[in-house]
DNA sequence: GAGTTTGAAACT
DNA sequence: CAGTTTCAAACTC
């Protein structure tokens, strides 16, 4: 047991720590061709118009998610997601300074004004589930958003609801040594990236672990799928050929309405 | 609120 | 890729 970590919760003083998705690096961190071709689908995304001189610096904000609409059947508000912008030295400044301008001295953010315009834009979204994803099609304010608690991955993790749908935790989240706090952002990115990479490596697909809206299949044993462990239960998503899950007590009911056959 | 159970995520 | 460990949330008492 980690004695260190349960140390910082609870607030003793103690030496940083790597996060652990650095602290935990074996054969993963080395580097392979394939991760080359990822940083540099990654890089060429962050390429800017500026200059080399000029280094380009990354803001990360919440916003809509552009590509929402195109998975959503209609087309309601779409959920939060954090947006990725490069921005140049000067415009940072500017940027930090309307930040700062709304921050408390706690050391979570709070919401700047953009936050502010997008969370009341987003006044009339649906209740989200009880449980803590932010995920399918039901767009949900922050402030109902379920707060983390993580305690061993700064919040660098998929673990973590807040990063695994990319939402920075909020004051609300009791979380430990949080690096989703929108001040590390470098470290936020690295674990992005790293997540990515593994998620290449091991690909049989395309999948996006970041994309919460899908639903890749549960596996549960011993719940029959109807307790909040499931995450199709959940999503109020019914099991399907996806899950591997046994006794499940969340598939579609058969119908046994036929189709009317036509007379002719 | 503390302890247990659970299944996803991470690791080997 | 299967087995094991770690993790945080759900659940129980």
């Amino acid at each position: 047991m980690n004695y260190q970590s349960y140390n910082n919760c609870a607030g003793y003083i103690s030496s940083p720590e790597l996060p652990w998705s650095q602290r935990k690096q074996g054969s993963e961190g080395e580097f392979e061709p394939q991760d080359e071709q990822i940083l540099e689908e990654t890089n060429s995304k962050f390429q800017s118009k500026f200059s080399f001189e000029e280094q380009p610096i990354i803001l990360i904000s919440q916003g809509l998610n552009p590509s929402a609409s195109q998975n959503s059947i209609n087309d309601e508000v779409q959920p939060q997601m954090m947006q990725i912008e490069i921005l140049s030295p000067s415009k940072l400044l500017r940027t930090s300074k309307e930040i700062k301008s709304t921050c408390s001295i706690d050391s979570k953010p709070q919401t700047t004004s953009i936050q502010e315009e997008l969370i009341v834009n987003s006044r009339t979204r649906r209740k989200t589930s009880k449980a803590n994803y932010n995920v399918d099609e039901s767009p949900t304010l922050d402030s109902e958003i379920k707060p983390c608690h993580c305690s061993k991955t700064n919040c660098l993790q998929l673990y973590c609801s807040c990063f695994h749908n990319r939402r920075q935790c909020t004051q609300e989240c009791k979380c430990c040594d949080c690096y989703n706090d929108g001040q590390h952002t470098d470290e936020v990115l690295k674990a992005v990236e790293q997540i990515k990479i593994k998620e290449q490596r091991a690909s049989h697909h395309d999948l996006d672990s970041f994309d919460t809206r899908q639903v890749w299949g549960c596996k549960c044993k011993k719940t029959k799928c109807v307790k909040g462990y499931c995450e199709c239960f959940i999503r109020n998503k019914k099991c399907s050929s996806h899950c591997h899950c046994s006794d499940c007590q969340n598939k579609k009911q058969k119908t046994y309405q036929h189709k009317k056959i036509k007379k002719i």
